[in-house]
DNA sequence: GCCCCCAAGGTTATAATATAACTTTAATAG
DNA sequence: CTATTAAAGTTATATTATAACCTTGGGGGC
C-alpha cells in the first residue's frame, strides 16, 4: 500500500483545525503550508514565493507573506528570525513555546519545546510571544 | 560635583576589556557604543548611521554595520532580532547569555539573564550562539 | 437563484535592512 | 621610516518586508 505524504495529512488536520475555528485553509495557504512540510530546511519568504509562482501559484511577495503571517498566526508555522526563514510547525495545532536548535554547519533544524511562560513571568513582565533561537552545531555535525 | 556619565564611564571600561585582549576601540566605535549606552531604547543600525553622519561621524551603512557586528562580537552590544535594533549590553565585558522583555506597548526592553546554555546542551546539541527574547507587556503597561 | 458582504488574494510601488566588493586611510610593529 | 594590516570609506546592490489600493470569489440572507 502506498505511503500516505505526511505533509498532505498535516494539511488535512490543519484544515480540520482551522474549520474548528471558522477560519479557511484556501489553496494558497494549503499550498504554502505543503510546500513547508516538505521541505527538508526551513525556507525563505522569497524562496517559497519562486517556488509557487512558477508554478502560477502565487502572484507577488505580499501574498506570500500575507499568508505566511497567518500561518504563524495560526500555530501553524514558526518564523525563524536568526535566518529569516520559516517552517512548519512540527507539534500540532495546539499551543506551545517552541525553541530552535539551528545547525549553521547542515543548517538542520531541531524543533524542541521551549522553556515555560512562567519561568520568564517573574518581575511582573506579562510574555505574550517568546522567540527561543540557538546557533550551533548538531550532534551529527560536531 | 558632577555626576558621572555612565555612557562615558561604559566606554571607558570597554576600551580597557578590549585593549587587554588586543583589540582597538577606535573613534567610531566609541561613538557607537556611546550612541547605544546614551539610548533609553535599542537604536536601528540606520536610525543609528543617521544620528552619527548628521555628526560627521559615519560615512555610510557599511561602516554602521561593521561596528556593530564587532560590539556584538566582543559582547559589548547585543542585537535584537525581534526588533531588528541593537542595544549596548548592561552587563559588563563578561560572557553571558542575554535575554530581552521587550514591551510591544512602551518599547521599554530590559536585559535579562538567560538560560545556561548547558541546560540546553541535551540531545548533544552545542550551542554558540543563544538568542532569546520575549515580547509582551512590562509591568508598567499592563 | 441573486445580490451583498467581506475575507482573501492580486498588483504596483517602495520601504527597511543588510552586505559585496573594492579603495583609501592610518595605527602599529619592526 | 616604511611595511604591514586592521579599520574605515565608497559605491552599488542584494535581501527582506510592507503600504496602499484594486479585484475576485465564496457563503449567507432573501
Amino acid at each position: 500500500m502506498p505511503t500516505p505524504c505526511q505533509a498532505c495529512e498535516s494539511t488535512g488536520s490543519a484544515t480540520k483545525t482551522l474549520s474548528a475555528r471558522g477560519i479557511r485553509l484556501t489553496e494558497l495557504r494549503r499550498d504554502v503550508l505543503q510546500q513547508l512540510h516538505h521541505a527538508k530546511h526551513p525556507i525563505g519568504a522569497y524562496q517559497l514565493f519562486d517556488m509557487l509562482n512558477s508554478k502560477g501559484k502565487a502572484s507577488a511577495p505580499p501574498a506570500v507573506y500575507r499568508v505566511l503571517d497567518f500561518l504563524v498566526e495560526q500555530g501553524l508555522a514558526h518564523k525563524l528570525r536568526s535566518i529569516s526563514a520559516y517552517t512548519a510547525c512540527c507539534m500540532g495545532p495546539h499551543s506551545h513555546q517552541a525553541a530552535f536548535l539551528i545547525c549553521r554547519n547542515c543548517s538542520d533544524v531541531e524543533e524542541i519545546k521551549g522553556p515555560s511562560l512562567s519561568a520568564l513571568a517573574k518581575g511582573g513582565f506579562q510574555v505574550e510571544d517568546l522567540m527561543l533561537e540557538a546557533t550551533g552545531l548538531c550532534g551529527a555535525c560536531q
